[in-house]
DNA sequence: CCATCAATTGCAACCCAGTTGCAATTGATG
DNA sequence: CATCAATTGCAACTGGGTTGCAATTGATGG
């Protein structure tokens, strides 16, 4: 009747909205709803494709709606090859030093360790989660202040290959 | 008088371009020579800069030649984090898997394994030489071919720290 | 229950990186 | 030095993303 996106789904977002203390929308609730339902980072575009079914939402009100929400630590922008950004819902349990519990010395620890899988074909984008960034430890010379790190694996995933 | 490249980088580039067997045009050596001389990917439009003192050149036509010199394998094309291609010449020695040398199995090799540094503040990238990208050895999962890989370290450089 | 008002949305116009089609030019070759 | 495919320049276009601004709306206090 009205799209692709699961009750269960959009109550949850609409809990995890309320956390923020800042207004609760149909857009933004629908968008996160959809982020949570996608198993891989999802693109402006591809957002709007599972959304379309059902009520419109303005191009940029999504541009908007995805920055606010990762700028709410709801979710994280990775950037594919294409210049596309993609987002996918942030876990659970926001880093702690992303909440600023963790601001010992002033000094950053990089987050956001994952890497993804960026399909040369079809041109999605999977998470690897079995990958463990963290260990990865990169060397940077001295006076340069690592922040985030980003690991993408192009090729050709399982479908196209 | 002319430009900021220097005559031994134009000359060098010559000889680069002459290696290929395909035309050398002013526009390649010039592109090539600017490469050469810059310690650091450069975005179309930083060499699109450093040319313009001399003589113009079409943007379209730097797009062109951009992109002829990656697939020379004279250049590498590295996808920074703002959308936008940057350039880095290749090594002195192309891999050998690069010029058909090992192709035992069909099985591609990943090639171009160094890492990155983008600078959140200038926006400048910097080539990781140090990090041997190689001893990453990511796993992914059955089905997926691997080709290439990106690391890219964000944060700031040592002039923005 | 409703008025209020800052936050959010929709619209139109814009910016920028990169691409395409095509006619004019030019480097290598015989 | 004539030839011609490869290369260049131009103009127009695509697509992701942004900006300014007026209209709408969610939470709040009364």
């Amino acid at each position: 009747m009205n799209n692709l996106i699961s009750d269960p789904s959009l109550t949850l977002a609409r809990t995890r909205l309320r956390g923020t203390g800042a207004r609760v929308t149909p857009a933004r609730v629908r968008v996160l709803a959809v982020l949570m339902e996608a198993g891989q980072p999802l693109s402006h575009h591809e957002v709007e494709q599972i959304l379309s079914p059902a009520a419109e939402l303005d191009r940029v009100t999504l541009y908007r709606v995805l920055d606010w929400l990762v700028q709410q630590r709801l979710a994280h922008r990775v950037a594919g090859s294409d210049r596309a950004w993609r987002f996918s819902v942030a876990g659970d349990q926001p880093s702690l030093e992303a909440r600023g519990g963790l601001k010992a010395g002033g000094a950053k620890v990089m987050h956001e360790r994952h890497a993804h899988f960026h399909c040369n074909d079809c041109g999605k984008v999977y998470c690897l989660d079995s990958i463990d960034a963290k260990a990865l430890n990169v060397p940077v010379p001295i006076g340069y202040r690592p922040e985030t790190l980003e690991l993408t694996v192009k090729g050709y995933c399982a479908h196209c290959n």
